[in-house]
This record gives C-alpha cells, sequence and structure tokens, in this order.
DNA sequence: AATCTAACGCGACCGACGTCGCATTAAGAT
DNA sequence: ATCTTAATGCGACGTCGGTCGCGTTAGATT
C-alpha cells in the first residue's frame, strides 16, 4: 500500500499536508533539545497552520507518534552473508554504526526520546521496534533453516538480545558505545540461543512449578 | 556524609526545602501522565513557592534530576546467596518484580521517562544507574573471587547483560515482562560472562588489530 | 543576644501554548 | 461543469507556564 495519493477517505490534499507535517517534525525533532519542541515550530516549517496540526493530531505527541508511525513503514535492508554469526553482528554495528555518528545519530535519539514523553508516543515506539524486529528476525529465520540454531529457537528474541545492550547504553547508562560493545553483545546473543534460552522450553531447571 | 541538617553553606532551611521539594516531585512523578508535569503542581504540593523552584532548581529538568540524584544516594540491598547464578537471578528479578506490580512501578518508570526528557535528566539518570551497577556489581565481584566466573570478568558488565533485556522491554518494545524473560536475561548473562566475552581481551577473533 | 546576609515568600507581569468560530479551498459525486 | 462537504487557512482569545523586583524570614557569625 503506496503512502502517495491514494486517500481513502473523503478529504483530499491530506496526503501531502501528512508528507510535509512528517518531514517538518522529524526536522524539528534532529534539531531542538528534547524538551522545547513546539506544534508553533512545527507549523512555520511545514507551512500548515496550526489550528490544523492541533485539529489532526492533537499535540506534539502525536506529531510524534505518526513521524515513528510513518518511518516504521519504510522496509530496511537486512544484511544476508549466510552466516547467523555475521549476519547479527553486523546489525548489532548497524545499530552502533547509527547512533555514533553524529550526524546520523540525531534524529533516531531524539526521536526515541521524543516518544518516551507520551503514551501515544510510547505506543508508536514500541510498534514501531515490533516492526523493525520482525523484518530483521529473518536472519534468525534463516540461521535456523541452515541448522546453525536450535529449531526452537525464537527468531525475534534473538534480535532483541543482540541490541538490547546498545539501547541500554544509549539511552540508560549513557557510556559510549564502542564497536567491541557491539561485537560482544551479538557474540552473547548468539551464545544465548545456542543454549536453547530462546526455545519454547528454556531449561527446566526451575525449582517447581509451585501452582501456587 | 549524612544529609540530615549539616548544611555547609550559608543559608539553611534550605535541607528541609529540598527534602519536601523531592518528595513532592516523586509524587507528582508518579500521578502525573508523563508529558504534563508542571513546576505549579510541584509547588502547590510541596508547599515551596514557584519562584524558589525555579531559583534553585531552574525548572522541571532539574527537579527530576533533584530526585534522581537523591534516589541514588539510597543504598540498596543486593542479594548474597553465595552462588553467582542465584544472585545475578534473584536481581534481575527485583528488576522484574519492581516494574510488574502496579504499585510500585508508577515511579521509577515515569521517573525514568521524564528523565529522558532533557540533558540534564539524563545526565542525572545515568549517574542514578552508574551509583545501582556499582553497588550490584558485588555480587559478580564475590563470583569471581570464588572461582565461579573468569578472572578478568567485568562485574558491572555482567550487571548491565543482565538487566538490559528487562529495560529494553519496558521502555523500547513495550512487551509485556515476565519472570522467564527475567530468568533467561540473567542466564544469558553468565553465559556470555563464563565464554569470556566480558574480559579485557573477549577473543582474540578480530580479524587483524590493523594500527591505522 | 544582636547583627548580617543568603535564601525564601509574594504578587504582578509577559509571552507562548492551545482553542474556537468562521471564511475558504479543493476532493469526490452527480 | 456544478455542487456538496470535509479539510485547511485565518485571526483572535483565554489560560498558564516562567520571570522579575522587592519585602521577609531564618542561619550563621561575633
Amino acid at each position: 500500500m503506496p503512502t502517495a495519493t491514494p486517500t481513502p477517505r473523503p478529504g483530499g490534499r491530506s496526503a501531502r499536508v501528512l508528507a510535509d507535517v512528517v518531514a517538518a517534525t522529524l526536522a524539528e525533532v534532529s534539531e531542538k533539545p528534547y524538551d522545547q519542541l513546539t506544534v508553533d515550530a512545527v507549523a512555520n516549517r511545514s507551512g500548515i497552520h496550526k489550528a490544523t496540526l492541533y485539529r489532526r493530531w492533537g499535540g506534539m505527541d502525536g506529531l510524534i507518534a505518526q513521524a515513528l508511525t510513518t518511518s516504521a513503514e519504510q522496509p530496511w535492508p537486512i544484511p544476508d552473508t549466510g552466516s547467523v554469526d555475521e549476519d547479527v553482528r553486523l546489525l548489532a554495528h548497524e545499530v552502533y554504526a547509527t547512533f555514533t555518528d553524529p550526524e546520523l545519530r540525531t534524529t533516531p535519539t531524539a526521536l526515541i526520546a521524543a516518544a518516551l514523553r507520551s503514551p501515544r508516543g510510547a505506543e508508536a515506539l514500541h510498534a514501531f521496534f515490533a516492526a523493525r524486529h520482525r523484518q530483521a528476525a529473518e536472519v534468525a529465520v534463516r540461521g535456523v533453516e541452515r541448522g546453525e540454531l536450535p529449531s526452537g529457537a525464537d527468531p525475534v528474541e534473538l534480535v532483541r538480545a543482540a541490541t538490547a545492550p546498545l539501547y541500554h547504553r544509549l539511552f540508560l547508562t549513557g557510556e559510549p558505545l564502542d564497536e567491541p560493545a557491539a561485537t560482544r553483545a551479538a557474540a552473547a546473543a548468539l551464545l544465548a540461543a545456542r543454549a536453547g534460552l530462546f526455545s519454547p522450553e528454556p531449561q527446566d531447571n526451575s525449582p517447581s512449578p509451585q501452582p501456587r
């Protein structure tokens, strides 16, 4: 489903408005320090009237959610080298590269921070990551098919495990992100997958089911 | 250095004001939905005048940073069962328990979300986690001393690895947190530690040192 | 105990955010 | 081509967050 013109519902130039607004929102988000994002600024930059923005999106949180939703729809290339180990490593390095480059990091960093400001934004962020992980999980699926990973392993869980430590550093602990950290995260995730931790029955070493 | 009354610098009731303000801030943060935190509300609840809050803390971001800094100073009990595996598992479960209990989760959740709103808040959050991790790393140190983990293993890195997936779910992907996830995160971290991933020279399997 | 002074209380002011009613435009239908 | 109607443009208004100057309080000093 192309996002261009086929507006299903009555009303019509909305598509163009939406495109302009998303572009302006992304630009604003990446420029202004976290807090001082304002609907007025988006209105001025996009040329769309303030009232329209409030009507359609309800406020800054809605604009941020919209930007995330739109971004989530764009597909994004997944490594396919023939080796899970290498693919997962590349996945982690892609995150590392994105958030290390001072040029590239601003938009996603600010977007995530902004999304956490409101329930709506948080929801959109969750959907965004769900979409991304669903795509990236392909590398794990291929790994299972090739017999490089145990057959029961949850592909999405592997992707999450490989990237979680990086986001943890970026947003919670604030420690610098370096290549070894990315490589290490990927290796640890693969280790866990091979140990069966991502399979339906991780290990039956729990003390006792304890029906409560 | 006790934080009670021995105010080193001139001016004096400041200590009481600070305590009231921090309490009011924490209460506000846990009640209001992310965005609509206001200095006025903290002023009313604490009984401290608005202008004073702006003077001492500069705004909402400063208040949040203060709340975090104050919270970080409070020590917090670390498991010590005699087994690293169990200790790390308990650590992860503590995070799980905190963020699952609808009663307990509100404050830390909102505090983290709020901290990500401004550079000041983010900095305070980093310091907060640094303090927490420094304390929690003790379990790994004991594990190394007992020979349960390789001697070079970075204790803090182990703690981070054990908790990162949980925060990742909580804030980025929004997936529900369950006990298996906590257990799995702990197990994966221990696996990585034993594989030497957290030791200075993770593995020398990098293509070539490349002095650059 | 008397004094000094930093910190807080107070109320008014300014500006920006968000809202509202109405005019205008353009998409879709006949 | 004309008409219908939803969506946008427009400007004004109310409200609230944030600032400022001054008076007051209470810690600290001697």
